[in-house]
Order: C-alpha cells, then sequence, then structure tokens
DNA sequence: CAGGATCCGATCGGATACTG
DNA sequence: CAGTATCCGATCGGATCCTG
C-alpha cells in the first residue's frame, strides 16, 4: 500500500467540474490537448507546424484546442503582423506545469507500456471483442 | 526553463501508439479511464459500486473500459461463485502505479483549476464561442 | 448483481470551401 | 498562412432489454 492517496471520489465526466481533479481530468482527459501540450513543451509552435507533427488533426479540431486551452491561460497565442500571417502558440508559465503531468504519463508508459507486453492497446480500446486478459481470478 | 524533456514529437492519437508516452496518452486520454482508475486508487470496487460513483456511467462503457484496463494488466477482475454474483476490481501492482499519473493531475488541477480562475471549463471545452481569453499578443 | 446485445440519438472530428 | 463555417460520416455512449 503506497500512498494511500486521500482523493474523493468524483462522479461523470460532465459533472465533475467542482473538484480541481474532476477539473483536471476534464482537461487532460483528450487525447488531443495532451499532443497538443507534449509538441509545445518544445517550444513555441506555428499552427501548421502543430498541424504536421499532430499527423492528421483538422483544423478545427486543432484551433479548438488551442483556444480551449488559451482561455484557460495555459497557452499565449502570439500573432505577428507579417504577410504571410505567422502566428505562434507557447505555453504560459501555468502550462509549462503541464510537463509535470506528460512527465508522468512518460514515466508510466515507458515502465509498462513498452514493450508488446500487449496484444494490441488498439484492439483494447476499439472493440469489445473475446480476449483471456490474464485469465480472471475465482474465490470462494 | 524548467526541464527540457527530450520528448520526440508524435502524431495523432490513433497513428501514435508506437512510442511509450503515445502509448500511455491514448489510454490516458480518456476522461472515463482517468475516472475509474481514480475510484479504484480507494480499494477493491465492485461493478455496481463503481457505476454509482461514477454517476451516470452505462454497463457498457463501464465494462469496455475495465475490459480494457483489465487487458492491458492494469486491473484485476475477481469473481466471486456466490448468489447473487459478486464480482471486484482492483488495480493490480503495475495499475497502482496509475496513482501517480492522478496524483500529478491532482496536484496540476489543485494548483491551476481550483478557484473559479475560468469562466467555466465546459463552455471551452464545449462550443468554441467567442472569448477574449487574455487578450492575444501582438509583435512585430 | 454482473454484464452482453441492440437500438439510436448526440457528439466528435475530418474534408472541403471560403476569408483576411 | 491562419483560421472560420459548413456539411456529414463515423464513433461514442446512454437507455433498454435480456441472460446467467
Amino acid at each position: 500500500m503506497p500512498t494511500p492517496l486521500p482523493i474523493a471520489p468524483i462522479e461523470s465526466p460532465e459533472a465533475c467540474a467542482g473538484t480541481p481533479l474532476g477539473r483536471a481530468i476534464r482537461l487532460l482527459g483528450d487525447a488531443w490537448v495532451l499532443l497538443i501540450v507534449m509538441n509545445l513543451l518544445h517550444g513555441p509552435q506555428r499552427f501548421n507546424a502543430l498541424r504536421t507533427m499532430l499527423g492528421r488533426i483538422s483544423t478545427k479540431t486543432l484551433s479548438q484546442r488551442l483556444k480551449a486551452l488559451e482561455e484557460l491561460g495555459f497557452v499565449q497565442r502570439q500573432a505577428f503582423l507579417e504577410i504571410p500571417p505567422r502566428v505562434e502558440y507557447h505555453l504560459t508559465e501555468q502550462g509549462q506545469e503541464l510537463g509535470d503531468v506528460i512527465e508522468s504519463l512518460e514515466r508510466f508508459g515507458k515502465k509498462h507500456l513498452a514493450g508488446s507486453a500487449v496484444p494490441s492497446l488498439d484492439t483494447c480500446l476499439t472493440d469489445a471483442h473475446e480476449a483471456s486478459a490474464t485469465e480472471t481470478t475465482c474465490a470462494e
């Protein structure tokens, strides 16, 4: 029993905006947000640069997430009055601290999701096919 | 400049299953998974107990996530041969380490998402309405 | 009680087209 | 280049019904 963690139970994603952890989950329980933040950790990035790094993300999705992150004060948008236009996004002081979260994610990933220890992460999260896991435990 | 974090850029949620961090994001970039893990941190929980804690999650969604977590070896399912049936889910050794991630989420939330510092987290993540953020910066 | 199967509406997110 | 607006298909997830 490592750290008992006095965490209070929380409700669904939609309803749990009351507690700080709940809010964090609402915000960071989104793969796109995590990926964007991750890429911004390297330094400022331009809109299309991000788009490229993220593979196939639509402008819609990207600008949506960026706007949210901006409104929350984690990302700063900086537009240069040039032509053609240039806009750079970078993490704010607060946003930088998201690095800790990413870091803990990475540590976890490296430790437990590194090898092909799993049939296929995709398969798991996608369909609910038949699988054996490590064989369900029975008792009593 | 805290920790430069030598993290390599990653692609979209679907494609980035190659790197450990990518996998972690795929798995934990899901609010339900985070919430479930969070509640399991307290100790073993029964199916319907979890359902209640999570507010309005459907049996489908819940069993889906639990199955995924089980296949990945982070959750252990334990069925008791009783009647009425009883099934308990608990975190495995590996799953316990998800506590670190949750913890970092909580720290972040407490620090930056505590007060009403934000117009409304929901609003941000929901619609892409007009908002001013802290006023976009211009330069050059 | 635990959960699989199904139906179906709500939402998400990509592609496209168009503006500054 | 940096977006916004729109259309629309794919997916998610809740409600419901049913079995063991």
